[in-house]
DNA sequence: CGATCTACCTGATGGC
DNA sequence: TGCCATCAGGTAGATC
């Protein structure tokens, strides 16, 4: 579900609503959730620590603990963080629940079961989840220069679409954004990376730069089914924005032209054919 | 090594 | 109604 726009508006609930407060009980149900280490080790880590931060990588979330642990958190396709008080009613597929003190608890609901949370540490981390250290660049946080992006673009020729969403290039970037981003620059989900001119280059790295800002301003993209929820169960707002995305058939609002769906890498991709080249 | 397929799950939707 | 196939924001691991 979440790619970073998604992620990046949970961070910044959960800097007003988590960061502060102490976890004083953590209830694990299912064995899915909490796979990486076993469930009594990551309820004893966390009972008692206080949040005292929250960072993003990518599609990852890690809120700091003041004992010094880290808990990582990766939503994947389905999985929510939702704050709550005690007596709300429990949704469908709450696997970990975190009473917080003074008050409040924060829920992990995952129907797909494909989320996971597990705690580490800074001196583990990179044994814990060498994923993480693999991530390229953030493009909202750390974001490189056009030609150095130039530079990852011409190292191997791969396809447009592939290449953005490669999370060892750049960190965050999934299925939603990436046709946007490829209809903001006017390139095609096939194109080859190495043909592109300094022009496009320069296209695709501001676009890349632009729409996860304009996404995260706007909180986010919820699609039909609502399944992307921020901190406080509201959808978000960008999918009001989208250009291509689940646009199948409709006009393109910049040529006119209709766009079309193709499978790509078992997916699908939304672009439009008379504006992308 | 890289490219491509499959598995991991539940639930919503649409065709018959 | 119901049954079946297809699809959904992601990624790791197997298999070529």
């Amino acid at each position: 579900m979440p790619e970073l726009p998604e992620v990046e508006t949970i961070k910044r609930d959960l800097e007003r609503e988590v960061v502060g407060k102490r976890i004083k009980t953590v209830e694990v149900s299912g064995t899915r959730s909490i796979r990486r280490g076993t469930k009594k080790q990551f309820i004893g880590r966390l009972e008692g620590a206080k949040v005292t931060g929250v960072q993003r990588r990518g599609k990852y979330l890690l809120l700091k603990m003041d004992t010094g642990d880290l808990l990582v958190v990766h939503l994947r396709m389905s999985g929510q963080l939702l704050k709550a008080v005690a007596k709300d009613p429990v949704a469908k597929h709450t696997h970990v629940t975190l009473t917080l003190q003074p008050a409040g608890q924060l829920r992990f609901v995952d129907p797909r079961t494909f989320g996971e949370m597990f705690v580490s540490d800074p001196d583990h981390l990179a044994e814990d989840a060498p994923e993480l250290a693999e991530l390229g660049f953030d493009p909202l946080d750390e974001p490189i220069s056009w030609i150095d992006f130039g530079r990852k673009l011409l190292a191997k020729p791969v396809q447009l679409k592939a290449f953005l969403m490669d999370q060892h290039l750049i960190a965050g970037i999934g299925n939603i954004y990436s046709d946007e981003i490829l209809h903001a620059a006017g390139l095609r989900y096939d194109r080859m990376s190495d043909t592109l001119t300094t022009q496009e280059i320069r296209r695709l790295y501001r676009a890349v730069v632009e729409i996860v800002h304009e996404a995260v301003k706007h909180r986010g993209s919820s699609l039909a089914d609502e399944q992307y929820r921020d901190l406080f169960g509201r959808v978000g707002a960008y999918q009001n924005e989208h250009q291509v995305y689940g646009r199948e058939g409709l006009a393109c609002k910049r040529c006119r032209g209709t766009i079309e769906r193709a499978k790509y890498q078992g997916r699908s991709t939304f672009y439009c054919p008379s504006c992308q080249v």
